[in-house]
DNA sequence: AACATCAAGACGACCGGTCAACTATTAGCT
DNA sequence: AGCTAATAGTTGACCGGTCGTCTTGATGTT
């Protein structure tokens, strides 16, 4: 009995580690989102929180590396939203990528258009000057490339695509066009960017010729 | 004499003023681009130029209108390099673009594919924080979309770029395409994106299918 | 008690903007 | 024309902060 109460601690203890730790990330994500890199002071962030300032960097070396991991965590629930779309069995690929897509812009027309993307963000405002920042950037774009490229190979496959433009340079249209298509965005305050992008490569240039209307 | 002396006082007097404030916005549009707008301060920008601060402010207001105004100077030497290229009467509207991208690739590359421009830099950190460079970003897009756009119109005309598609459209995805290509260069440090994009619109999805190989 | 972890506040640097003191220019007077 | 007072322009020190990181005393664990 002595040894399941003291596993009991321990395993809370984690849990309260982590919890910690994944609200400065959630609570840093929105905020770099919303403000930037070198307007988000860490202050501001623990404070949000409700973290001591000091352990802070118990939790992460630097602002630096707590961006870094940022950009990661900002990730991970585009890469599951997409995983989500491009795994189900009742929808070929390319209709998927275009759910995908579609289910973004409702969430960001409802978002009032701020903040874009962190990733976009982050690439013109750091990425000469943080090689840490850069670096998760590049791994960023790379995994959401790479999901995109999969389903473009395998909607190739299956027909509905184009097949004389490589999947590899299609992926890297998708990635890239949509940060631009973000940024128009939000200056203009209206999703029209992000919808001509979707209806002239999703709808359009992507698409085999036999399945051109 | 005496009132020769005089005007040419005066002239040399406003001259000075507008160099020193020409100096101090091409300095602001160097910094900003490379570090962005809270990573650079008023101090580096009035010591780069030999210009006490306390004189910054008969200059500019505040630093946030000292950076739409940098926005609108950055843009000068962008508009009059493509105005000149679809001025060339040896050259047809499409091949002025490309011609124009494609010089821009060059010299982008030339500089180690750093900064990237600053319209897409500075959306991404100050479009929701500052309404005034928001603003100043929103006419710059807008100046430099309206000449792609009667390039655009222009050679649909003539025939060489498609008409089932209209050129406001094609304006809007040339320039916001490019500021998520020269995001994805700044990161990856190449011009391949760069390439993709021009590759992808103006030597593919712009042209007539009868100007098609 | 000894050791490990936490965290409040100190550290040295920087920030944008202000303004008193100073300098330059103009207007008015003799 | 020359001088003085009034006005306009310039500017470096200052203001009241903020910044990211580190130090050291407090607290927790064994």
């Amino acid at each position: 009995m002595t040894k399941y109460t003291t596993s009991r601690i321990l395993v809370s203890t984690m849990n309260s580690k982590l919890s910690k730790r994944t609200k400065l990330l959630d609570q840093g994500v929105y905020l770099l989102m919303n403000q930037g890199y070198h307007a988000t002071g860490i202050n501001e962030i623990v404070n949000a929180v409700q973290v001591p300032k000091g352990s802070f960097y118990s939790y992460f070396d630097s602002k630096e590396e707590f961006a870094a991991q940022a950009i990661t965590h900002y990730m991970e629930p585009f890469i599951q939203l997409l995983t989500r779309h491009l795994q189900h069995s009742q929808v070929d690929p390319l209709s998927a990528l275009k759910n995908y897509y579609a289910e973004l812009i409702v969430a960001v027309e409802k978002n009032g258009y701020k903040g874009g993307c962190l990733l976009g963000n982050l690439m013109g405002e750091i990425g000469d000057t943080s090689e840490r920042c850069n670096q998760a950037l590049k791994s960023a774009i790379e995994r959401y490339k790479a999901l995109q490229y999969k389903a473009l190979l395998q909607a190739q496959k299956e027909g509905t695509v184009r097949t004389d433009r490589s999947a590899e340079i299609m992926a890297n249209l998708l990635v890239n066009n949509w940060q631009g298509a973000l940024l128009r965005m939000k200056i203009e305050q209206s999703v029209q960017p992000l919808q001509e992008f979707c209806d002239t490569l999703l709808n359009d240039y992507f698409v085999a010729k036999s399945n051109l209307d």
